[in-house]
DNA sequence: CAGCATCCGCAACGATACTG
DNA sequence: CAGTATCGTTGCGGATGCTG
């Protein structure tokens, strides 16, 4: 996605570069986990129930090959990797606030127009 | 993807919803296409040279359905079908600003990181 | 532990033709 | 003009198994 993006990639306009980068259905949640505290791979995994490795190893690439996030490894044995936010990655911290809180409006608005059962609408991205 | 999403998507976080709602391929364009201007379906589809119209009128309608986008029909010969964003509508667009001035500082640096080789960083979603 | 390899379903997206 | 209808393609994301 990401990879694809720097080679050969041609955006109609930069909010699809944005998208590209932080978009889909994991990127999100990574970076939320990576705002406050740097992760292992593990940690990761277990932050966000239910992704595979394989996904999350995606994932991390992409937003490492972005520049978003720095892959640390301790060539230990057992191994040991730890991700984190770029100086560079902080910067889309606010971009994901504005996201959320419209995602809250968003939310609160369908739920006052009826329609729902129920609806936790988080301040931030919490699993369960 | 916006009916599903009222009917039965439960998101992990509200910025999952916001995606939902104003991502995609299309979307983005859209509502930037109407930011200024009242549009008919042909107006929007020569806009954004290339989408089908089967393509945009499901994005046109998921939007309407996520109460983002006003569809204004007139009965007449030949008929004549305006769109145009809501008062809600409208809220999204400082998050599509945000959007896009994180994505041409993401742009500008993938430039600056040598790689690239044109890259006309536009000021907003503009078409060629 | 932190992954890579492989296979695969399904939803998104696209092209074209046709209609009230 | 503003769409539907139909068919085809693509690739994201998931499941599972294996390795240094």
């Amino acid at each position: 996605m990401v990879s694809e993006a720097k080679n050969n990639k041609r955006y109609r306009c930069p909010v699809e570069a944005t998208l590209d980068v932080i978009g889909g259905k994991w990127k999100p949640l990574i970076l939320w986990q990576l705002k406050a505290e740097k992760l292992r791979f593990s940690g990761l995994q277990q932050s966000m129930q239910g992704i595979s490795p394989k996904m999350l190893t995606k994932q991390l690439r992409e937003l490492e090959e972005a520049g978003l996030v720095l892959r640390e490894v301790y060539p230990e044995i057992p191994p040991r990797v730890e991700y984190s936010l770029t100086e560079f990655g902080k910067t889309v911290l606010p971009v994901l606030d504005a996201l959320c809180e419209w995602g809250n409006k968003y939310l609160d608005r369908e739920c006052v127009l009826g329609k729902n059962e129920e609806l936790e609408a988080a301040d931030g991205p919490a699993l369960q």
